[in-house]
DNA sequence: ACGAGGATCAGGGTTTTCCCCATCCTGTCG
DNA sequence: CGACAGGATGGGGAAAACCCTGATCCTCGT
């Protein structure tokens, strides 16, 4: 973790989660380059994080969704209950509006794509310190079609009847993992994976363990590419 | 697309091949660290990377091989054929041993996850730039270790290497199958499959039976397709 | 305030998987 | 021919996963 000394200009702090050191870097180079802007701290893990924000007080969190182990959701949450009077902008590889509504309704003040290019992104922080919610265009309508469609017809995936914890279990799951390693990896005990997995292959309509193996292999690879 | 005068000096001329705004900078900067080494050309596309690598006749290729629209695999296999003298390392976010191997038999001096801190990626350069083939640890066992179990043949994929009965079995397994329907559906004992199923595991460097099943969907679907 | 639904786990009975091992049959090789 | 390898078929018992029921704690919405 790389933690800096507190505040002496009028910079607003951003403290950045993501486990990609190179994508870190970059990240930090990018908030840098705005003159309103300064990273106050840089961690890879939620425990970083969580030490992190207590000691910095930052302004807004940057957070990449996707860490390895236990999701940044997880840590999103924590977050909001914790901190509520600090934002978090949302990063993610994924274009997904599945995961974009998912962050905001755990409590993001926006949600943003990797792929966006360096402007995008300061302007994103603008945005969300300014108090408002930030959503790029793509994401917005998307989830705008959804919610138009959504109350009369149900024609779309099922997967998005599944809550945070199962979906990321499905997640696993389909990575080949079996039920005590993802206990492990989330630091749960087996029973409840199992009860997860349960009610994953309840609301998916599924029979048994490998079709619930058989869907999930199916749907990552889907998603993963 | 960036590019940059011809070399003066004497460092190494590095292309970078990478959609993601952020990262490629990142990237740059990492190489740019290295007093031996240059970023010459920074390009998102498949058709720049064509045209930079003509004008710019790069020492080495740093190639993300998930970019967006078409995959990066094609553009590997183009450079291999057209410039067979400029080796490409290939970073990827997929710590699969799968898609390392892909891309080292189309051709590929290297392999990177991007997951990778700032020195692995300068490590892995320099090897390449020696005239070597650079891989982590992690997926040179992986490679290993299926290379000497699975096919020690020219023969490419480890199913090979099963009988006839556990091909069958494998089969009903990856179209989502249990044990006991498998069982019932040859009129076979429980026990007889399970032993197929294991002497299938064992072959394939297979850990459990989740593993089983993804590994037979996967290849189902391969198959079927 | 109240209920709905999610996340976390326990207990106990059933099923499946895992590991070690035993047959039997069919080639192959010296 | 005889020995040995490898495949196909299974048994037995321990371990793990599965199924169902239910309990607690939380958050959220009406």
């Amino acid at each position: 973790m790389i933690a800096i000394a507190p505040n002496k200009s009028n910079r607003r702090n951003i403290m950045l989660v993501e486990d990609h050191p190179i994508f870190r870097h970059g990240l930090a180079q990018v908030i840098a380059h705005d003159e309103q802007l300064r990273v106050c701290a840089e961690v890879e893990s939620v425990a970083q994080a969580m030490e992190a924000i207590e000691q910095m007080k930052p302004d807004l969190v940057l957070l990449d969704l996707s860490l390895k182990g236990s999701s940044g959701m997880e840590l999103l949450k924590v977050i909001r209950s914790h901190y509520p009077g600090v934002p978090v902008l949302v990063l993610s590889m994924h274009d997904e509006a599945l995961y974009a509504e998912r962050a905001l309704r755990a409590g993001a003040s926006g949600y943003l794509m990797k792929q966006q290019p360096p402007e995008t992104v300061r302007e994103a922080i603008h945005v969300v310190l300014a108090g408002e919610i930030y959503l790029s265009d793509q994401v917005k309508t998307k989830i705008v079609n959804k919610a138009l469609q959504g109350g009369n017809r149900e024609g779309h995936s099922p997967v998005e009847a599944l809550s945070d914890r199962e979906l990321e279990v499905l997640m696993f799951t389909g990575r080949g993992f079996s039920t005590k390693r993802i206990a492990e990896e989330l630091s749960l005990s087996t029973k409840t994976i199992e009860s997860h997995r349960a009610s994953i292959k309840q609301k998916l309509q599924l029979t048994d363990m490998t079709a619930l193996v058989r869907f999930a292999v199916e749907w990552v690879s889907e998603q993963g590419a």
